[in-house]
DNA sequence: GTCTATAAGAGGATAGAC
DNA sequence: GTCTATCCTCTTATAGAC
């Protein structure tokens, strides 16, 4: 621990570095680690190159912050419904109905095509464990109505794998209503009333 | 047409045009178009860079033709499995059980996330033109299955999408587990033996 | 058809002033 | 903490010889 500065310069500091990992958490989403640009960032950020290079030394530690943050938010985001106190077909329901952007395609997802992303194990390992809990939170839902383990853990896979497929299909087409069709879909076949 | 060129000389264009689209669809497959740079076709290709502005022009224009290709090739995979003459169920089992490196991921729902891809028509057109025909082959399928059109098409991009879903998780993760676990999952509901 | 040389521009930093 | 100037490399070509 260093001694405390300045608290506005320290207020300031914290908030430009919250600026450009939000501006970095935006333009990964919308374009990927590969083809965002530091230089995107600071710019969407309204700060600077010095302030960029002064918060994160490197490309590389901006984008794992930046994941990384996305991650635990979608994780939050995926709890909410999955782990909340109701049915567990209702718990279904809710994650399968969650409003989404399909046609901007999945936060996490989407990474698991970027070279840079792929290239690197700690990168790699955040978009890989934001799927591993994914799928532990979905599985035992599916164990709380009743299916054994193994049942459990191959449709939790499925319903996971329909909601990244829907965000692939939505992305390919322009259009929501191929996320709306799969989850649908799913529904029907799970025979969770719509 | 131009009058023939001396036909050793034919040959050999035309084998070196072959083995630059060849290189330039595997290396698109791997990393993408943004990543995938001419010299890295080139020297996959065994040719040379004057050979490579020879027969493409651009990057654009080497990137059309290997994913229009691309796009052709799985398609008449699909329709290998989709539009055969056996029994409606036995034809959603063989596409959903189809051989594939789910851990490389789908060579043409890969590119959705690909920048350099959606930010030109004509790429993104090849992969919207592919998902199309695939998702009308498949609703056709559940048609011929007894489901009334909505029904079918709710149900075959249901399908479609457990594939693509099933790529994102098994490339996440590393392991062609996921893409097992979903597809079986979905046979199960489907209530098709395994 | 294929080769090599050259070049404009962007990306990803680093250095040192303020 | 932030700014500006500078630097090196890679990408995507183009030019002209062979």
């Amino acid at each position: 621990m260093s001694a405390s500065p300045a608290p506005g310069a320290s207020d300031r500091g914290a908030r430009t570095r919250e600026r450009l990992l939000v501006a970095a958490q935006e333009l990964i989403w919308e374009q990927g680690v590969s083809a965002t640009t530091p230089r995107q960032v600071w710019e969407r950020s309204g700060t600077g190159q010095g302030s960029l290079y002064h918060h994160f030394p490197t490309k590389h530690a901006l984008a794992l912050a930046a994941v990384t943050r996305t991650v635990r938010q979608m994780l939050d985001g995926a709890r909410a419904s999955l782990a909340h106190d109701s049915e567990p077909e209702e718990r279904v329901h809710d994650y399968l109905t969650r409003p989404r952007d399909a046609v901007a395609g999945c936060r996490v997802g989407r990474l698991t095509s970027d070279a840079t992303v792929m290239a690197d194990d700690e990168l790699r390992a955040a978009v890989r464990g934001y799927f591993t809990q994914l799928l532990d939170l979905a599985t035992v839902v599916f164990e709380e109505a009743g299916e054994p383990p193994e049942a459990a853990r191959r449709r939790a896979t499925t319903a996971v794998a329909v909601i990244q497929g829907g965000y692939v299909l939505s992305r390919a087409l322009g259009d929501p209503a191929p996320m709306r069709d799969a989850t649908e879909g799913l529904l029907q076949l799970l025979d969770i009333a719509d």
